[in-house]
DNA sequence: GCAAATAGTTGACAGTGTCAAGTTGTACGA
DNA sequence: TCGTACAACTTGACACTGTCAACTATTTGC
């Protein structure tokens, strides 16, 4: 007698990562257990091993997904924009936003054991070399290994602090306690303008003999 | 019979913290059992929930022990430089590097559930606080309201994206895979004192009405 | 028709957080 | 000096976890 039906597809696989981003979402990562996600595929608490190899494998699979998401957001933002700056984070940012369960996995190397996943890290180098062809499109003029570098660090610090901070971090609370700052949308776009302005400013007066 | 001694003050509650610290630092705060804590401060499996009214009570002990050394640090940096907005942003990325376990601990909202742990909310208030007055200090003039929470936005935003690309991101790893940069502290260097000088453009143009 | 692979299953084990209840030492008022 | 209250633990139990091992059923290639 089987249990409930794993999924309309039956695809287990897919089936226990959605199952993992929902709780991701709700209750972050640490609540993710194997147990869990496969009573909710609704197959037995071992079926998961089959198409992970342990826990950290979904999140490594979670991980990859949103890598490769991550790196086609910034590359439909910088293709076709005057503003590859302010796009650019932009389109970082939503991303968090709208794929809040993978965002919070992407970055934790200790709980995906990224180093040892082959395919993770491909699509992690694939989003990096997206932010390196937004960095040429923000900066004009060819650079030096070393400046590349340095914008790439400038530009991804600047995303992923407002990120980060939006996710997870004290900020939201904090701005609730600003009456004159009710639409949180609309307050991240004036810093995102705020950061765009410092960065195009910049782009055009140094690094760039 | 007891176990092995406390500790050499017997202080559990110190002791345990630090073993706490000690895990996170070396394989992050999933890691962290309560029971390894208590045998590593050489007491009984339960004994540390004398100090701490569960697990996450010990992570926000943690996190109110990192914001008040961060709120420190900061008022350290702004007190008595000329670049505030440089030293407070490497005050903030070395306070980090520094404190790695709390640090890793002190915006992880799910683990240590700083909402229901007052004196850790107040920890954060105060470093907030001194954001607040970095601020002050590097944007010139009065600010509106709005005008110093995008700014406290801004700075923070970008020592947090370092801080964390440093600390857990894919940073590091991916300098590595260039040559010409082979010392990490004074590439960061080159990138705050980037950051420095985007900002303080900014803050003499804008928002300075 | 059959061997091999795929996709599961049940069962067991050590380790976990936490509730409950017991024990020991120490402070202090009568 | 006695008694009691409290702090600082202790042992024991429970449900839950990740993962190893071994088993079964179904599909696939030859």
């Amino acid at each position: 007698m089987s249990p409930a039906p794993a999924s309309t597809t039956g695809d287990v696989r897919r089936t226990v990562l959605d199952a993992a981003l929902a709780i991701i979402d709700v209750q972050g990562p640490d609540a993710v257990s194997m147990r869990e996600v496969a009573r909710q595929a609704g197959v037995s608490h071992q079926a998961p091993y089959h198409y992970f190899h342990d826990r950290a494998g979904i999140f490594a699979a979670i991980s990859e997904e949103g890598f490769l998401g991550l790196s086609d957001a910034l590359h439909r933002a910088y293709s076709s924009t005057s503003n590859p700056a302010g796009d650019g984070l932009r389109a970082y940012v939503t991303f968090a936003m709208s794929h809040r369960g993978h965002f919070r996995v992407m970055f934790r190397n200790d709980i995906c054991g990224i180093s040892t996943h082959e395919s993770a890290l491909l699509a992690a180098d694939q989003a990096f070399n997206s932010l390196l062809s937004l960095v040429s499109h923000v900066v004009e003029g060819r650079q030096s290994e070393e400046n590349a570098m340095v914008w790439a660090t400038t530009l991804w610090s600047i995303a992923h602090g407002v990120a980060t901070l939006v996710i997870d971090g004290p900020l939201v609370p904090r701005l609730a306690k600003y009456p004159s700052i009710n639409d949180v949308d609309a307050y991240l776009d004036t810093v995102i303008d705020h950061f765009a302005a410092m960065v195009n400013r910049q782009a055009k007066e140094l690094f760039t003999t």
